[in-house]
DNA sequence: CGTCACCTTGCTCATATGAGCAGGATCGCC
DNA sequence: GGCGATCCTGCTCATATGAGCAAGGTGACG
């Protein structure tokens, strides 16, 4: 294609989004048949001069979807438009309400849904729809007795998301990282933690966020962890938290020790499950997310545009 | 339109646009007649859901060309996309690629063309093609003859229009500004000098285009101005320089003592003619090209898409 | 509860567009 | 300059889309 040709196809292109004229009437203000123009049209769009966008709250970007449900292996992926995205906090609303959307179109409905706790869980809760789903119970997956005066919303999220479904929650009584193994040890041998836990395990569906290993990070602002603490997990190659386990980019448990001392299910109880939603979204959490995909701890993923192309280019 | 059917139509819309399906296609698929499905892409581009984009550095907004037709009242105007552009430079070299292509492809081809000197015009010599024209004869309109080492672009400007465009060119052989009223009314009265501005003023085209007063201007940059005297007009009201005349926001002459020290064509004199192409461009220069379009100093204009809005917004 | 105005829906029909093909131009290669 | 390969052009025909219309549904108001 020369350059007379790439001028005129931009000279079409203006005329026909722009001015809506018809390739008909193109051809005769440019001195083309009406088939010239519609290749010139069909050549800008396959050299990339044409970009559609969607604006909305709401829009969806399917190609990238597609893209990684094929590349990535994910049975589903819900990627957001990040396009007219202002804040940090619209893109953590859109995924949310993505994420929210997926739980209430999904089928068959899962008779019971394991939930971790964060702030992206609490987010989505909020976004779902009074009635979403009837009759699902919600079950912690992990401890999250919160230490600061924002207890409960760990508990309020699990809630939340039970009651807008028409269903119960079973909290699981205990801190998400014990001091000690043996208290650990101990609150596992209670009867009704153990009974919880057990209920997890046989969830349908597990729904997770995953955290940057930061001091932003749930765990240090619920102070079970402290800043240093977090920076040692970083030094030892940590990525990211998926329900209170610290992992390094390919999915491993980064310190054994502090994993054993974490209440709740296991990385691999969640990867052994057929339906584990992780949602995971913003800059911070590209690491997280790509090791999360990489070892194949979800099977379906509700993130944001950049971060899925984040994930696209490994 | 309720939220419903604004969710159909974006999720219709990222079929339609980002999936290639045909809106039967949707239909099926959203479990929608095919006429609902055109009726809601109609709806989301209606409510600006839809946005194309034409990324391209030949790309022209069109209609904001129509809108400052109508509303400005010029006889032409070609807005280029801002779409993609990262620096001003690029901006500019747009502007200027534009500039070139509406002189190439302007009819009648006139005979004689006035033209100032600057940056812009400079940049317009240089996208101008070898043969862009045969036999256009080219006059300067202002003086130029700088005083610093960049002596000459002046010069190589309306040689370089009027040997690409296969004719000659007429250097007016005088200062811009000169520091007595006395030596201009001498320069002025200089035989060859005289002549020289008769020719402009029977110019059938004149391009020009406009400084922002600021520091940065071409006057101060050839020792014409000091900066002290830039702020000195600012303070008068100047916003910018058309062929070396400051004006303020209504396009009336600032100080018009330095106005009568100014060598070349009056502003009086530009606005009578039947053609006067101004290539403005670039968020320094938004306050003059409003003040140009509005006192009527141009019947054709030549901006960037950013520049235009703003016009259109007063 | 009836009536009217308005809006939505699903259609028919005209138009716009894209796929595929045959003839003709263009180019490289000898 | 001859020859074949390739690309480009303008067409036919099938498909996709938008305009306009009549029927049905909805809601406001008497």
């Amino acid at each position: 294609m020369d350059e007379i040709d790439e001028l005129l196809s931009i000279r079409a292109a203006e005329l026909y989004y722009e001015e809506n004229k018809t390739q008909d009437e193109i051809g005769q203000a440019l001195n083309l048949t009406r088939w010239k123009v519609g290749r010139l049209l069909a050549q800008a769009k396959h050299r990339g001069f044409i970009r559609i966008e969607i604006l909305h709250p709401r829009a969806r970007r399917l190609p990238i979807e597609r893209r990684l449900r094929e590349e990535r292996g994910l049975t589903d992926a819900i990627v957001v438009s990040s396009a007219g995205v202002s804040s940090a906090e619209e893109l953590q609303a859109r995924t949310a309400q993505a994420a929210a959307d997926y739980l209430t179109a999904l089928r068959p409905v899962p008779r019971t849904l394991g939930v971790s706790w964060g702030r992206t869980l609490f987010d989505i809760s909020q976004h779902l729809r009074n009635g979403w789903a009837t009759g699902v119970n919600v079950v912690q997956i992990n401890g999250g007795v919160s230490l600061n005066r924002r207890a409960g919303t760990a508990a309020a999220t699990a809630v939340a998301i039970s009651q807008k479904g028409g269903g119960q929650a079973t909290l699981l009584p205990s801190p998400a990282i014990l001091e000690r193994l043996e208290t650990k040890h101990a609150i596992e041998s209670d009867r009704v933690v153990a009974g919880v836990i057990e209920l997890a395990r046989s969830a349908e569906a597990y729904l997770f966020s995953a955290g940057a290993a930061d001091h932003n990070s749930v765990h240090v602002e619920s102070g079970y962890l402290a800043p240093g603490d977090v920076d040692l997990l970083v030094a030892k190659g940590a990525v990211g938290d998926v329900v209170g386990r610290y992992i390094d980019s390919d999915g491993n448990i980064v310190d054994p020790a502090l994993d054993a001392r974490t209440v709740g299910l296991t990385l691999d109880e969640i990867r052994s499950s057929p339906l584990a939603i992780a949602v995971v979204a913003g800059p911070a959490k590209h690491a997280v997310a790509d090791a999360v995909v990489r070892s194949r701890l979800c099977t379906v993923l509700v993130t944001d545009e950049s971060t899925a192309l984040h994930l696209l280019d490994g």
